[in-house]
DNA sequence: CATGAATGAGTTTTCATTCAT
DNA sequence: AATGAATGAAAACTCATTCAT
């Protein structure tokens, strides 16, 4: 037996986003456990009742943000992966590396929000570890397509996309004064370049 | 006036250290969120009362058991930095990750539950920082001692340490099957050490 | 001005019934505080709206399961004793326990759960009490017409009604294993006889 | 884990106490479904939170007000058959008849209540089954002690109990003006010698 | 210092009822 | 008449913190 309304018409549809627009906000903002739900029904501009006529509980919003959050990063590193027509390493990695800044920039505060949940609830810590798979098992099938060479590639992917990732993180937190985060940003790259070429 | 006790005497140490160590287990174990004071008091053997004779507050319980584990994870990689005589990258190197992933297998739960405050929490995030900041400088510091060159140098000891951080993460967990992780290992190493001899 | 519909129309009527019957049923099923609007709407196969159209509010749909309830009962009861022609008490109670054990096998979990509601709502209270006293005026008619003596008839009536009621339940649900409830039910068919014709 | 106070000291014992006595005048005036934990610790003179040091839950609570109860009934009853010395049912009968409706008027709105929620309870249908049965059991081993023939004693004896508790409700409630009940004991206590002596 | 019972504000969740369409 | 989304008050329950002993 169902009780969650799978919204089909297009109001409903809305107010679903809302409210998930809503919890992505607070999430953000103050956290899981500092949100509550008076709050995400206040901010989306519905009664607190209708939130569970849209999710079964409060956790089941958080799945929705973290499907969200997902959708958002993953689209635009594979949008990247899709433009690839051949492998130029020296082009491909600043490319990827601006990318991912940017999916950083936009979802750094969530990203933290939603990772931190990761000790604490197995299917959030799933979601994170499938993500990776996939975007590891991606980017080294584009790499084996153009002929890259299959010695340790997924190790190699993987560990870029680590690298990439912390990179990122102190990129966009900006938190160490000493730190040229532009320098770094091309001792990144050469790194990765140098994973694949030699 | 101070409310909370500064305990000298001996006893009065040991309770707060079982606290300390009650709340470092059950925060590794079900996260700040999901432990509450009661259960604190019980794993130390306490009453729940003691509890904010030694505390200002919960959180101050956090900022205690943050420094124990900042304590913890600095100690044994400050002892290595100071066993160092000769700057021999290709030695120095695996023995700082082999140390790093000793660090992390003790501590990896308690730096995830953690780590996921900085969110929400500017004292848990300056920590985190602060730890970053020493490690950097005291790494840096020793290479340079040793005479290595200056350039970029902050930048390259703090990649490092990220990428180090990364892969022992990745490491401990071994959450993806498709990873040959002492490969990425040696991967790491070469990295690392190409970073700072070319 | 009377906001419940009377409806007049057949769709209307039937679609008032399938109501009451999906109250009936989940009433049965998981008692009145377990049973709540949606659900009933569900089963009805209406909207949970138009319940208001019928029903002025849940607790009037509890009463409209009660009448029908009490029709479901007493109409098989009236039905034995207007079949009565001559008072031959050996054949008569048999087949009025007989009877009533019937109307209770249909009937009993509905009746459990409208009688729990006597406690604590007068009109239930009521109901169940003229229920009681039409049977056992009709009862004590008809004796009355086939010449029983009156001496304390109402009182001989109303007792054997006690007794047959709490029989019936025993029989039903059955619950004590160490009884032999075909030899109980010749006991209950003595008592009653015994009280009308010594 | 029991998470439960299990009160050692006067103080705990008799709130505790505090509360189950609340509820049980509750539970008695409204119901257990139009009693709130709020009103009940109102009621008690606690705080809603202390309610549930002393209780699991609210469902905990009925649980502790039906021993209450079971014991407040058993008890008299029991009494009633220790004081038996010799069977002389023309004397017996009529005592424990007057004891139960005593024990009625005491408690008839709670057993109501409690009873009410028999169809949706299993351990609340549990428990008065087993009361039957304990109360049956000791009766009948009372009655085959002092010599009364076995042949259908339990049958008997679990008849005359329900006829017993039937009644014992009429009287109690006094809902049929035209009934005489003083007259219908008479009818009861017959019915019931003739049950054990013929 | 120490206890653990007590507090009560705060949280998630439910549901009878209403209302825009 | 009919729909079912929306409301919001109220319920059960939790827990950081206090306080009488």
């Amino acid at each position: 037996m169902e009780k969650v309304r799978q919204p089909k018409q297009a109001r409903s549809i809305e107010k679903k986003r809302k409210i998930i627009d809503a919890s992505y906000q607070l999430f953000s903002e103050v956290g899981y456990f500092g949100t509550n739900t008076a709050q995400i029904a206040k901010r989306a501009g519905v009664s607190t009742g209708i939130v569970y006529g849209y999710f079964r509980d409060k956790r089941d919003i958080l799945i929705c943000v973290l499907d969200e959050y997902i959708n958002n990063v993953a689209s635009p590193i594979f949008a990247v992966f899709d433009n690839v027509t051949q492998l130029n390493y020296e082009e491909l990695v600043p490319k990827i590396l601006e990318e991912a800044i940017e999916a950083h920039k936009k979802n750094s505060k969530i990203h933290e929000v939603l990772h931190s949940l990761t000790p604490v609830d197995d299917l959030v810590r799933k979601a994170f570890i499938d993500q990776e798979d996939m975007i590891t098992e991606k980017f080294a099938q584009k790499l084996s397509e153009h002929g890259a060479k299959t010695q340790g590639l997924n190790e190699k992917v993987h560990l870029s996309m680590n690298v990439i990732q912390s990179f990122c993180h102190e990129y966009v937190f900006d938190s160490h004064s000493y730190i040229d985060y532009d320098y770094m940003k091309t001792l990144v790259c050469n790194i990765i370049i140098g994973l694949f070429t030699k």
